[in-house]
Order: structure tokens, then C-alpha cells, then sequence
DNA sequence: CACCCGATTGAAATCGATTTCAATAATTTT
DNA sequence: AAAATTATTGAAATCGATTTCAATCGGGTG
């Protein structure tokens, strides 16, 4: 900076006013700054402004992609929601730090977000991580959750409506004609446990109609969902004629454990499954769903961080949730 | 750091060091003033040091999500790719700036570099970017690409053998006696161009056997593939009997096509995909395929990264390629 | 014409670390 | 015991920007 204020017959203060578009410049100066700050490529050095300012510009974000490549890789959702947050920070200018935690106390993520000189935490994924995040807000770290919201959180927490899917996938299976309803997730996780109070509150409505099971996982592969419905078939007595499941791999694994044992899909049971992942529309029979908006997902998370950091304390908020029906 | 000096009752260049784990500092001392910042929960200000070294210790990876989202959404090998990278550069203690870059010109690849104050750019997928590529490198900004690489590209290129892949498919399928190949891609991409010709070179070794065809595709969605699969059944005379295809969602649209028409997979028709993405084995028939091993190119591409940004030139590389053979 | 005010500009201080270099203390060496 | 090393430490400079505050320059006013 110190070269172009010299190239510019200016002193670095102007220089730098500038390039910031300061009023306390003349239009003139500014322009002929400008012209000789581009003419020899020059630009800022994000890191000296960053020190210089107190804000950074910067948002972490966290993925556990080891515990995805263990669970969760099968279903892109998560990736999705990536996409969804990297554009909107994109759009407000702000850098995006991708942090895959090793640990998972709240001193681990303080560290990140004073070591790195990060603005604030963008968390997707809140798992069973509960406790720890309410300490994390609680030392009053800027940070914004994609989950599903306690009560008492005292942090911002974004989601899908998960009852509401519930709800969608139940009132589905009454449209159906279907009475026997079997849930299928983990609701150790708050978002499958708001997803089947959904879908009993649907149940409870109509008289004839139960949430004939659970079926509890604990590993989100494909294959432990394929293990758990032959194991369930084969001990069941009263068969479900609607499985809502947490996801649309975990849908895909319920259909061909039917199908292989003679039981038609979507002719003798409906099945929902969650996010609608691109496959889910090509699978046969293609899979009814339902969908979360990554899009606005991601600006919503980018937006209330944003506000967060600006010291105010925006409430919770689910996202859009729809039913995408698939059955012919 | 002032602070945490004045409590230890040192200067701040011993705290700095005995931070940094200089041996210039007595180990009595440095216990000390470690104890006291452990006590405060001190942590040393990752700008005022990026400013103040010459390495940030942060690498930009660029993903071209826009694209993504039109096109390769259904394929999370990129995103596979990412965790890959993520990994390693935690392990190298690197920072992980994630930019998706809204101009493909190289002069928007070195603002980013610049401003944002990054020491490399890892580049998730070369495109039809190669000359913005070798224009960006030409600036001698540190870079490596996923990609395949070109006899005389100036940049570094890591990528899978894709040539190899091609080869890999072709001896599959003449395992199974097949004679009569059709590649399905997009030549245009080097990667793909590479593949085809691993594929003619089987073909080349046995006399009666031929690539009957070539579909060129310039969109990577599964509406696309099928769309494409559905005109060239209607069109051609002499059916293939071995399918090659860029990618597993291709595949699946390809095998959708041939079996209502009638035409059995894999009893009529061998087919090999590309990528080994989750839902391939679940995929009815259960989809062979062409595996790339995202971890260790995540692992490579830092590597090779982290030698550029120290100076040298190390060459381009092949991670492993194997084939994932499902048929039964 | 002297005085005041607003518009521009620049000198110096600052953000929080690291590095250079000189000073001091602790050991060895002779 | 004096001299020569070596190990530790701290004062001040530095990285590249921004901000504070004082100075200057015009123009308008009484």
C-alpha cells in the first residue's frame, strides 16, 4: 500500500480510504487511486485489515465429516447444505472456514473461533452434541446450529419443520388408506424424535390408526438399515403398511427387504423418506420424500449468524418442508 | 499477549516463544508462561501472525458448487473429494478457506489467493478451465488440480489413472465376452477423453472387437443420461454389448433404459460405471464400477501442495484406480 | 481584508503477534 | 580468577492495513 500511495503521489491514508470507498475523500484523488491500485494489481491484505479491525470477515463452519464417513456419507444432504451456506456467506462477503473438529467440547470450538479469527460458528449438524453446544453459546460465542431447537436452547438452531415432515409423511399414509404405521430412526437425535411426534400426532387423530413400531438404529449406513428391516420382518406378527424413514437410503433398504420378500412397494406399503437426495427420484419405484430447502437453508443459517454477530439474538427457525410425492 | 507477559512476569517475545516452542527460552520459563496462558485461556492471534510471517497456513480449495448444482449434484464423489482434502490439511495444520469462485478467469483466482491471504489453491475439478489454469500457474501461484493431466501443463495435476479406469473396463468386459463397446461421456473433459482411450486400447488388442459407438453428453444430470440411452436405443442397428458410462448415476439411467426395454443387465449387457458413489451397490442389478480412492487424493493433493507453496515443482500424479466388480 | 468553516489530506499511533539485535546472566575454558 | 562462551531475556522494529487527530487549503461571510 505503501508503494501505490507513493505511485499515487498520496500518502497510505488516502490510499486506503480509497479502496474503502470513504467519503473523506475527493472523487478525483479516489479514482486516480483506484486506477493506479489496479494497474499494478494491487490488493488489500485481508489478513493486516482483519488484525486492524475487530471484525474477520470470516465464518467457521463445522462438518464432522469423520463421523460422516462412518454414517452419514451414503446420504448427501449434509454436502447440500454446504453448498446452501457457502453461497449465502458468499453473498455477504464473508470467508468460509471449513473446520472438521477432532474434538467435540465446547474449548475445542472456543479455540477455533479465537485461534483461526473466526466471526462466529456455523455447526451443521448438532447430533448429540447438545450440552456441548450449550456451553459453547453459553461463553457467548456467535454460533447458528442446523438442527432442531429445544425449548430451552440458548442457541440459534435452524432446521427443517421436523414435525411437520412427520406430519406430511402421516397424513400421506392416511391419503393412502394406510393404518399401520411403523417409524423407523434414532430418537436419541431431537430431529427424528420431533418427526415421529409428528407422524403419531397424525396417528392419533384417526382412530383405527397406530404407530404399530419402532424400529431404533443406532449406525446410519445402508447397510445396518437393510439388517434391521430383514431382522424385523422376520419377527413381526401385525405387518406395517406405511414405514417412515430418517432418510431416503434408509427408504431405498426398507423397499428392497420387501420387495425381496414379496411384498409390494407402493402396492402393499407406502414409504417416505427424508431430504429427497437426487437418487431417490430414480430409484425404482422412485421414492416419495420429503424435501428441506438447502437453498434457503443456507441463507437462513448466513443471515441469522450475521445478525448474531452483530449482537443481536435472533430466535430459532425452521426451513421450508414439503412432501414430494412419487407414487404413480 | 501484552497481558499475559506482564502476569507471567516476562517480556512478550519470551511469552511468543515459549509459545511457539522456541529452545530459545528456558524450560522453567516456558512452563510458566505456558501454565499462566493455559490458566487465561489465552490463545495467540492467528491474524497478527499471518500478518506477521510470510505463510498463512491457509488453503484455498475451490468448488464449483453453481455448477454442482446444475449439473453434478447427484454425483457426491466431489464432495467425497472435499472430505479427502479437509482431512489432510488438518493433519498438516493448515487452515481451509472454501471459495467457490463466481468468475473462472485467473485473475479471480489470484484476488482470492491475494485478499483473502491464502498460501495455495486447491482446485476440486479442472473443467474446460485448463488455459485459465495455465494462466493462473504462469502467475506462479501455488496450485494443484484435480483433474487429468495434459503431456504439457505447467501446473500440477493429481487425478485417478483414468486411462487405467478405461482399461480396467475393457478387460471386464472382455472377461465377459463382451465384444461390442459403447462409451458414454464427455470427451471434451480431458479426464474423460482419457478414459475412452483406455477403453480403445483394450478394444485395439482383440480383432473383432469394437467401440460401436460413442454417446457424447454435455450434461451430467441423470434426466440427460436417460434421455440420451432412450434416443439411441430407438436409432441404432448392431446393439452394444458392454456400456461404459462417466459416471454410476449415468449407469443406472443407462440400465433403467435397456431393461424396459426389455434388454437384461447384466444378462445382455455388461455395464461399468464410474466412481463407486454409495448408492452403486445398492442399485438393482448392483452396479460394477470404477473406484477412486478419495482419501489418498485428498492426502496427494495436499502433499503436492504444501511442496509448491516450499518451493518446488512436484510432478503431476495418479491415485489409486481399481474396479469394483458387483456383477454376480 | 480578516476570520471561520467545511472539505481534504497526512503524520503518527495502533491492532497483536514475531524477529532482530543488543544486553545480561550463567557456564566453561584457560 | 580472568576471559571466553553460551544460554536467556527484553527493547525496539516490523508485518500491512486503519484510525485518530492535527494541519492545510479554499471559499464564504461580516
Amino acid at each position: 500500500m505503501a508503494d501505490i500511495a507513493k505511485l499515487a503521489n498520496v500518502s497510505k491514508p488516502t490510499v486506503s480510504r480509497a479502496l474503502s470507498n470513504s467519503p473523506l475523500v475527493n472523487e478525483k484523488t479516489r479514482s486516480h487511486v483506484l486506477s493506479v491500485a489496479a494497474e499494478h494489481g494491487y490488493t488489500v491484505n485481508r489478513n493486516a485489515q482483519k488484525l486492524r479491525h475487530k471484525r474477520t470477515n470470516t465464518i467457521a463452519v463445522s462438518m464432522d465429516f469423520r463421523s460422516h464417513s462412518e454414517n452419514h456419507i451414503e446420504d448427501p444432504f449434509m454436502f447440500d447444505l454446504l453448498a446452501g451456506v457457502s453461497e449465502a456467506l458468499g453473498d455477504r462477503n464473508q470467508d468460509l472456514l471449513l473446520c472438521a473438529p477432532n474434538h467435540n467440547d465446547s474449548a475445542a470450538f472456543r479455540r477455533i473461533l479465537n485461534e483461526r479469527g473466526a466471526d462466529g460458528f456455523v455447526i451443521l449438524g448438532q447430533g448429540h452434541r447438545e450440552t456441548m453446544l450449550q456451553e459453547f453459546a453459553a461463553t457467548g460465542a456467535p454460533v447458528v446450529v442446523w438442527g432442531a431447537a429445544a425449548e430451552d436452547a440458548n442457541y440459534c438452531v435452524v432446521g427443517s419443520d421436523n414435525y411437520l415432515g412427520g406430519q406430511l409423511a402421516g397424513r400421506y399414509f392416511l391419503e393412502k388408506g394406510r393404518r399401520r404405521f411403523l417409524f423407523v430412526g434414532d430418537t436419541s437425535f431431537r430431529e427424528m424424535h420431533q418427526r415421529r411426534e409428528g407422524l403419531q400426532s397424525v396417528a392419533d387423530e384417526i382412530d383405527d390408526v397406530i404407530l404399530v413400531d419402532d424400529i431404533e438404529l443406532h449406525s446410519f449406513s445402508y447397510g445396518s438399515a437393510y439388517d434391521a428391516a430383514t431382522r424385523y420382518l422376520d419377527v413381526i406378527e401385525t405387518r406395517p403398511d406405511a414405514v417412515f424413514t430418517w432418510n431416503d437410503t434408509a427408504a431405498m433398504a426398507f423397499i428392497s427387504v420387501f420387495r425381496d420378500a414379496g411384498i409390494d412397494v407402493p402396492g402393499d406399503v407406502s414409504v417416505v423418506g427424508y431430504n429427497d437426495i437426487p437418487s431417490a427420484e430414480y430409484f425404482s419405484p422412485p421414492i416419495t420424500t420429503i424435501r428441506q430447502d438447502t437453498h434457503q437453508a443456507g441463507r437462513v443459517l448466513a443471515a441469522k449468524l450475521m445478525r448474531i454477530v452483530d449482537g443481536e439474538s435472533p430466535k430459532s427457525a425452521r426451513i421450508r418442508t414439503e412432501l414430494i410425492q412419487r407414487e404413480s
